[in-house]
DNA sequence: AGAATCTACAACCATTTGGTTGTAGATTAC
DNA sequence: GTAATCTACAACCAAATGGTTGTAGATTCT
């Protein structure tokens, strides 16, 4: 039985390890609000251009967030499919939970 | 503005962590349907028992799962609440999202 | 054309991660 | 009591991660 249907299990791994850091989920959410360049979110962390610039790289590979080119710009902007997917991930682990639950409220039910 | 509201940055960084691996996801998964101990997850996989306790731990650190002392044997079961609180903060992302969606929309709408 | 801006990318470094083997401690079975 | 089972944990290793600085390529501004 497979949890996941549509995605492999690189792609997982690879959405849920760009959630796994701070500033990663917080440029998420700025390039949820609006498009941004680079190096306003750069400017946005005590950090590197550079660092930044990975941290864009992962989200881009985890196809959480998309890039676009204008002039010498690279605007970023977050992908809501690709959350929804996740979402959804974690929604089948629950549901595996409630049919347990289920399983277990119906023995109680059946056998007094 | 805040995503989180009751879990530590920290605490959310563990959870995805711990999610980015396929054979963390499998334990979750199993786990979810049957309360089951060590040695029987580590059957499972082919790798070390180490390793498999070690994977184990990465998901109790993150409180995915509970490990539960009976005899010699720990029996490991996931925590529906944590899995919960995981799907909640990805439904935060997406009602960012839907937001902007909604903004844009009443700007289309009154300003034609 | 020249300067400033925005980005890409390489090289490097410290730490973490994901695996291994090996040893030892409890608990259970015989 | 002894053997088998289940687990914990340390030590080690290779690869990945998250950061840095430095250099260079486009693009825009004046």
């Amino acid at each position: 039985m497979v949890v996941d249907s549509e995605l492999s299990e690189i792609a997982v791994d690879r959405i849920f390890r760009a959630l796994a850091d701070s500033t990663r989920r917080d440029i998420l959410r700025r390039s949820s609000i609006e498009e941004l360049n680079v190096s306003d979110l750069a400017a946005q962390y005590r950090m590197s251009f550079a660092a930044v610039q990975k941290h864009v790289a992962v989200l881009e590979a985890a196809e959480l967030v998309i890039k676009r080119v204008q002039g010498r710009e690279r605007l970023v902007r977050a992908d809501p499919k690709t959350i929804a997917k996740a979402e959804t991930l974690l929604k089948q682990y629950q549901q595996i939970w409630r049919d347990r639950i289920d399983r277990l409220d119906n023995l109680l039910a059946t056998d007094p």
